[in-house]
DNA sequence: GTACTTTTGAACCGAAATAGTCGAAAAGTA
DNA sequence: TACTTTTCGACTATTTCGGTTCAAAAGTAC
């Protein structure tokens, strides 16, 4: 199983989906674009949805890396949470796969999009809880129920994807986002 | 045959080309897009293919009068014919469709992309004798065979797309496009 | 060289998608 | 009502596409 190779396919896999969508991209052209026959890509994926699963990893991959080193560098849990939301509802737009899978193939296999949602959310989760924590540790925050929380703040961010990215509309998100968040610590702040 | 209808056909399957390109576009989708059953748009059109011919064409009659205008505002027949050559070079690029086409649909329908492109070919051609007369009637250019210079024009415009256009790189069109207009004059000018 | 594993592509298959057809119903018109 | 225009649902023939198989090629180790 040679790694470089399987990265290209991802690589050039995600230009294709990107491009013309899950339903549109065909096995043979993400094989034609790799330089491989078609049969070479079942050898490393076993179903074109795997491909694509790959692929949103890894775009979720370097989304949740950007967001980590923004998060890093601010100094209080306040702003580190602030920088998070933020940055994740801005930085959704170039998780262009996932997004466009989301939008557009709608009607077609939701099923299992809904199990890349799950682990993506638990990831979510997971750093949130961690910001969560810091802040109860230093007083910023009072003692409350991180996994609950965090949950919690996962499933708005998550509602509030349609209304700010499916449904056309430019809204200033910044604002709304921030109102969000002031909000959010208003409830929880020391 | 209600144009208001064929137009609007025409317009979301112009959206729908643009997006995907001929072959990935379906007819189900330009109907549901037009808001129409499928077999509706085949008592406006009797094929795919002549959808996108009329898509074409239409992007082309918008092209066209955009360089018109241009051109119409040049007092010489020599500031008319670099407007001319500038400015439908600058803009193959919004003929999105056939442009698209042309690039990527490589392996199908050449035989009916080649149909349009005759159409085309013959007003440019009109086009630019209109130019040349001009010139030659009030002495910038010299006594020319119009019809055959203006082939020889569209022929070579024709033959400068693929390297400008379809070989990724961004040279600096403008400067070469001048350079080629200077030389053709200094074949031309009296 | 042989023996072995990894990787590849050509040919193939069944299922799904798709361009195009047809006829009848609906909407519009006089 | 009688007639024309427009729409659509159901159907079909064909093509496309995801996925499989298998044998050949390429790579590796000895």
């Amino acid at each position: 199983m040679n790694e470089k190779v399987r990265d290209n396919i991802i690589e050039v896999a995600r230009e294709t989906f990107a491009r013309y969508g899950f339903r549109k991209t065909t096995m043979d052209e993400i094989a034609v674009a790799a330089r491989k026959g078609k049969s070479s890509l079942y050898y490393y994926f076993k179903s074109k949805e795997e491909v694509f699963q790959a692929v949103v990893e890894q775009e979720a991959k370097f989304l949740f890396a950007q967001i980590g080193e923004a998060v890093k560098q601010k100094e209080t849990a306040r702003d580190k949470l602030t920088a998070y939301v933020l940055l994740r509802m801005k930085s959704f737009r170039d998780f262009v796969n996932y997004y466009d899978a989301l939008k557009n193939d709608f009607l077609s296999r939701i099923e299992f999009i809904e199990k890349i949602r799950e682990k993506h959310d638990q990831k979510e989760q997971a750093s949130i809880a961690q910001i969560l924590e810091e802040g109860i540790q230093n007083g910023e925050f009072r003692q409350l129920n991180i996994q609950l929380t965090a949950r919690t703040v996962v499933i708005a961010l998550r509602g509030l994807e349609e209304p700010y990215f499916l449904s056309g509309e430019d809204i200033d998100i910044e604002k709304h986002l921030k109102d969000l968040v002031h909000i959010l610590f208003h409830g929880i702040s020391t």
